[in-house]
DNA sequence: GCGAGATTTCAGATATTTCTGAAAAGAAAG
DNA sequence: CTTTCTTTTCAGAAATATCTGAAATCTCGC
């Protein structure tokens, strides 16, 4: 093997291991994470067993995580013909990606949230005590803000990549 | 005790429980997040033994997970003049509490993963294989985006409320 | 319908995170 | 300096999350 396909190994490997390491802190599962690096990096589709095998990881595990990537959306099955394996193969456009996790972001984190302000502001709408007007104030707050969370990152989830360049250049400039 | 008063007590277990469930799918630990929902709904600063006895948790756990909140900017300390304990009171304002979580996650989740994407794309800058070309590419693309991120992350947890209503308006509008 | 190859599931094993409780360290008051 | 109240630390316990491996299920070609 080339001194330069050594690099590019390691590179890979060490992008793998950090993406995979990151996303504990995002809230999202290690393996996952790394399977994710992983196709993102490789030109071809990938075998559960290529997945295995690269990742040292058992069968279980690795399914699991493929099919979770594919209901988030971020990895599609590929079939390919004379092949009755599946393969996988991962989005790899930036921009898509973004999208992707803020809808799924979005539906786990901000949803949620929303749900449970709801309930405590409308428990305690009429009340009189300064206790319970208190109370309702901080959380018709919160219900306002989060709501607002809420309609931007839906926005921003179903923006088009040209047009997220233009708000953003100017929120930069 | 009035009908009112349990209301709003019920109302107010509530909001800590699920915001507690809430930080879990956040990655911040559960109990430091139902702090920070006793402390937000608090009409006074609380000491230490009232936070243990209401959430039902050692002192060390409320110890921890205090001056935890504290490190993130969320809670303040507070001495009571001739009270030799310490109390702690959560900041209020949303916008506030937006801004310090924004900050906090940029530090821990945006700017690791420019640390990885930076070394990763550098160290396959002159590749001339497919494999490597393609593998400089799509981390020069990661990098681009996520370092963009940062960018935005740093403008608006810098943002005066009125300034971020106004841009808001815009978005939606 | 049967066999071969592939996927799916899940009980038990591991690993990781979080919590407890008590001991140590610190700090004000006398 | 000593007492008393408070904060801090941390080893071991408990709770959670994740992974393994093998058995069950599915699916295609014949």
């Amino acid at each position: 093997m080339s001194a330069e396909a050594k690099q590019l190994e390691q590179a890979r490997d060490e992008f793998v291991a950090q993406w995979g390491a990151l996303g504990s802190q995002w809230g999202i599962n290690r393996t996952m994470a790394q399977i994710h690096a992983l196709l993102m990096t490789a030109l071809e589709p990938m075998s559960t067993d290529e997945v295995m095998a690269d990742l040292q990881i058992s069968r279980g595990n690795a399914h699991t995580n493929l099919k979770e990537l594919v209901a988030w959306g971020l990895v599609r099955v590929v079939v390919k013909k004379g092949e009755r394996r599946e393969f996988f193969e991962a989005e790899k456009d930036v921009w898509r990606i973004f999208t992707i996790v803020t809808r799924e972001r979005k539906k786990r984190e901000i949803d949620p949230a929303l749900g449970v302000l709801n309930r405590c502001a409308e428990g305690t709408r009429e009340m009189s005590t300064p206790e319970g007007k208190a109370f309702h104030e901080q959380m018709k707050q919160l219900e306002e803000f989060v709501g607002f969370a809420s309609k931007v990152a839906d926005r921003v989830g179903s923006m088009k990549h040209g047009f997220a360049v233009q708000l953003a250049a100017k929120m930069l400039g």
